[in-house]
DNA sequence: CAGCATTGTTGTCAATGTCTACTTTCGGAT
DNA sequence: ATCCGAAAGTAGACATTGACAACAATGCTG
């Protein structure tokens, strides 16, 4: 490789990718914009040129976090024909990622969360919401799934796939492999929505 | 109210509580030792004769928040008599918790989760989890659960609460009142646990 | 009341995020 | 080709922060 010259040429990318290895690592308080320029081999100011602030470094990673979690949401669904089948592997690929990338999902979280955050960020953060009213609505609309208000059932799907998530992250499963946990918790909401007792 | 003298008296208190305060209102990056020492009224070194680090601080919130959430599930309960009555108390006492001290626990899971957490947090961290096992165990004894791993089945009715909480803090309800999802998403595991269909 | 542990104060240090002024490089218009 | 402005990176400064050490005031115990 050739020596780099004054111009990076590809700072911005590689900045956030270094930002992502080091917080999915090591936490997100172990990131530091002088650590991390240090790491790319660059002045400590000169980040300055790409994200005006830490806040706006620390908004591209959660757009790009949820740009992944959300590809690996579609395949999921993509990979099943059943509305069950769907509903389980959109679980396990959003707990998954919540077990693999416990600091960039909170992260998304906060981000999406404080004051100024981005319209982009804003729409991201709830396209996994979205995935989950679609399924539950076809499958209503097959009759797979009783009647009643959509959103309203959704939210008890997501909030039970999120809630599985963040004891996982949390480590509060107690030794349950949170497969387990996950498979359990999906076929409790499953049932109380096909109102068919799960085997 | 009489001028301070040279020792404070109950400094450790203060300082509790009102890092606790500041917390709560702004947020935990909103916390500095510096300016909770001004805020107390203080100098900047004088908070580690009570806490040895920041850590130490936040670790002792923690505590407090625990202790304070369980002594609200307790009362939940035992409020209540019936299964779903007591759920539905303890799933909305968990759930208020969250909606009305966000930052705090968070404060909490994340104070749970570092290294060197003390026995104590530990131990506080897991006697929500404790109280619903208990519930669903009693239940199961009555014959108003349906048989199968109690540990299981807590831990679904766990993580549908938990879930709804952080939803509701992450602000992902989209309009809906968190008591409703709350009620409903409860409603749901209650279903899948005694096999009836909730009205 | 003497001595000592406790509690609070003051000064210092390195690290961090942000800002500003400066330098180097790139690329398009002439 | 070259000039010139914009873009990208550098270097230095500043206030703030958490931690630490040396010191002073206080209260308790014998």
């Amino acid at each position: 490789m050739t020596e780099r010259a004054y111009h990076h040429g590809n700072l911005r990318q590689e900045l956030l990718e270094r930002a992502w290895a080091t917080i999915d690592g090591d936490g997100l308080d172990a990131l530091s914009l002088r650590q991390l320029a240090r790491d790319v081999g660059v002045s400590h100011g000169a980040s300055a040129r790409h994200f005006a602030d830490r806040t706006a470094l620390l908004d591209a990673i959660a757009v790009t976090g949820f740009t992944r979690m959300n590809d690996a949401l579609a395949a999921a669904v993509t990979s099943e024909t059943t509305f069950a089948g769907q509903l389980h592997a959109a679980g396990l690929a959003y707990i998954g990622f919540a077990v693999d990338h416990p600091a960039i999902l909170d992260l998304m979280y906060k981000a999406k969360h404080h004051p100024d955050a981005s319209p982009e960020l804003a729409a991201l953060s709830r396209a996994s919401m979205v995935v989950v009213n679609e399924l539950v609505g076809e499958a209503q609309a097959r009759g797979e799934v009783r009647s009643g208000d959509i959103e309203r059932q959704s939210l008890v799907v997501f909030a039970a796939v999120h809630g599985v998530a963040a004891l996982a992250t949390d480590d509060l499963l107690d030794g349950v492999h949170w497969r387990d946990a996950a498979e359990a918790t999906i076929d409790a909401v499953l049932s109380s929505l096909t109102g068919v007792d799960a085997p």
